[in-house]
DNA sequence: GATGAATGAGTTTTCATTCAT
DNA sequence: GATGAATGAAAACTCATTCAT
């Protein structure tokens, strides 16, 4: 065949195996895998049932394949973000820009990374969960690279765990990510990216801040 | 009979609808909504299928009152932690740390919650969504509101919405919550409320600090 | 005790009883058999449902009993009206003017007569569908009792069976009484008893009684 | 494939809705629409259960359109009877005759019919009945024309309605094709046909025709 | 006698999957 | 390869009946 390129039997096989794809994603993301059927799937997706499953073994595979896709892109799109050369504090900036907008362009996609990121509702057989959870984690290091990149710099104050930062600034940014999804008008995401970098990064960044009275712990009432 | 209690009946009737209640939260937050057939529930229950029903009009009904039974307990701790009189700082370090153990004592009906609360898995009709929003803006008003008291004292730096400082706090929380769900070896919730605490008040908490930097805005790319 | 007389306890045990066939009644006619639960006529007689099965040993002996009060009422009152001594032509018209009262004052019951008599949707055992017929069979009886009677006085031909003419006759009341029923104010059935005797007469009149006879309508007892 | 023909497909899809219809309407005859499952119905009809579901949307579709099937037969035949050139007297005699051959050829067919015609014993949703009913009355109407032609021929009578004549003949017919099916060998409907006119049209008759035309009888068209 | 909570067999309906065409 | 009619296991839900109080 032609070396390293798709013949036209293959192309339309892809082609053709997205178009399901992205039915399913669709239908799944508003409704939830066990309120979608196959057969509605097929019919949306203009393919005879019996294509489907020519497709993929069975609902659970094309699910897979689904949220695998999805994680795919998330985790290449964000990966991508923080490769781009540049100062660390626009890289996190431009991180937590590119989230909002995945978010604005894919939001069922959203939807259904979350739910099945986080939730228990379906309870995922062979471990997609942990490939989800997974691809997640990596892009968090990634993120934590540029925390450790900044604090070899001495941008950034070196006292905290670099992931543990990571985290902190994923899930910050998560936060508002959902109340832009509650209430947009009063709580654009994109306005709240300064909001972010600022309750962030003035401890973070060095500076003198006392910090005696933030840090007294008192007993934990468990 | 006993004035102002309820009858020996009443008080079977209310045993037996929280013993069904509590099957149902571990099957569902076990396996998800769709993987639980009513006869399980009732099975496990040790009741007979028609009794579930006398309980519940239907699954979805059954579904929604463990919801809300849940959400009410959410909102029930929280809520009286920031009533308890005291300093803004404790009042938020003690949030913290009452979510904290929300969360340990109640980890079925955690990811239940938050399955619920963001995902879209199993679309809840008739605004069970709503009441469950409801439920958790409230726990942030209430949060918000001692944001508010800490400007008007002049401990918080008065510059951001007290909401959305609720919603960062909050937010950082459930990320150090899942994080501790996924790696509680590594990254146990209660050692990071300290740190919650770092990231989030050095810049709220007034202070001399230069926002120069951090602040500085490109123009964003949409 | 009381010779002959009931007893308080035996007056109450059948004013209950009849309480709850009453309710059946109604509602088996309004939605028909299998549409009424057991729970259903408890409730609306005020009854608990274990009450009821003292009363009737299962459901379906509740609806032959039901039907066989209601078989008695059609029966013991058509039968009645052909005993009152009179004129055989009076004894026939008032016969249909009484079918046009029971069908006003008991609409639903009517349609669970002719449902039962006629239809074959709900299969009664043990030959309750039998002793329907039969009872029905006794008032044509009856009804032909006059016919022949007729003939003996000469006021009837009497080429044709008594019998058949009792069918004939009672058929075609029923056929105005539902055309009453679809369409009550276009067909009211009380004017057709003069109609439905008009056609029914001069043929078997013998030709030589005078026609008068039988148009001459005394005031309707309503 | 054939012109303006079915493809083997339809052919196929519309045979085996027939068998199942035929299945149901022999069950539902017998037993009633409410003591016949499903599941039965499939079995009879050599199909599995999912496959009814394909064909009829739910219990009750396949119900009404068992019944609509059978109102059309019955209307169109009667119908088609009224419409063949003819004498008054021939066409209401043949309408007698063709409404026994209907009797006898579709017993089971029949007891549904006048069940959900006239009873009450299971609650036809969204206007069956009415269509029922309408059908039904179509057939009256038609009837009543032949009286309204006969009356203009001055062969009848002409002072009553000629749709309550209409609704008389035809009730008139139906308590003797009761008969029939109560007591088949004393009481065969075809012979009572002569009774019918008998009884009906002496009144209605003009008193000049010859009375020989009523009761001359020509071989019935079985 | 009266009660009504509890029962569970039986019903309708859905939907993932197969396979002959 | 593609099709979609057919399958039937499994789910939600109903309701006649029982029985401990």
């Amino acid at each position: 065949m032609q070396n390293n390129t798709l013949t036209r039997r293959q192309r339309e096989y892809l082609r053709h195996r997205n178009e399901i794809l992205d039915v399913a994603l669709r239908l799944f993301s508003e409704k939830g895998y066990h309120n979608v059927p196959m057969q509605e799937i097929a019919k949306k997706a203009e393919f005879a049932i019996g294509t489907l499953y020519k497709f993929f073994e069975n609902k659970e595979e094309l699910y897979k394949a689904l949220v695998l896709r999805l994680a795919e892109t998330f985790h290449h799109t964000l990966t991508s973000v923080l490769e781009i050369p540049s100062d660390e504090m626009d890289k996190l900036r431009r991180f937590l820009q590119t989230k909002g907008d995945l978010f604005a362009d894919n939001l069922p996609m959203i939807r259904l990374y979350f739910t099945e990121t986080r939730g228990a509702t379906f309870n995922i057989k062979a471990g997609l969960d942990t490939q989800l959870r997974q691809s997640h984690d990596e892009v968090l290091h990634k993120l934590a690279e540029v925390f450790k990149t900044g604090m070899r710099r001495k941008i950034f104050n070196s006292a905290a765990d670099p992931y543990v930062l990571a985290v902190g600034l994923d899930s910050l940014s998560n936060g508002f990510l959902f109340l832009w999804l509650e209430k947009p008008k009063e709580h654009p995401y994109p306005e709240k990216v300064d909001m972010i970098m600022d309750i962030f990064f003035s401890q973070i960044l060095r500076a003198d801040v006392p910090k005696a009275k933030i840090s007294s712990v008192e007993p934990k009432s468990t």
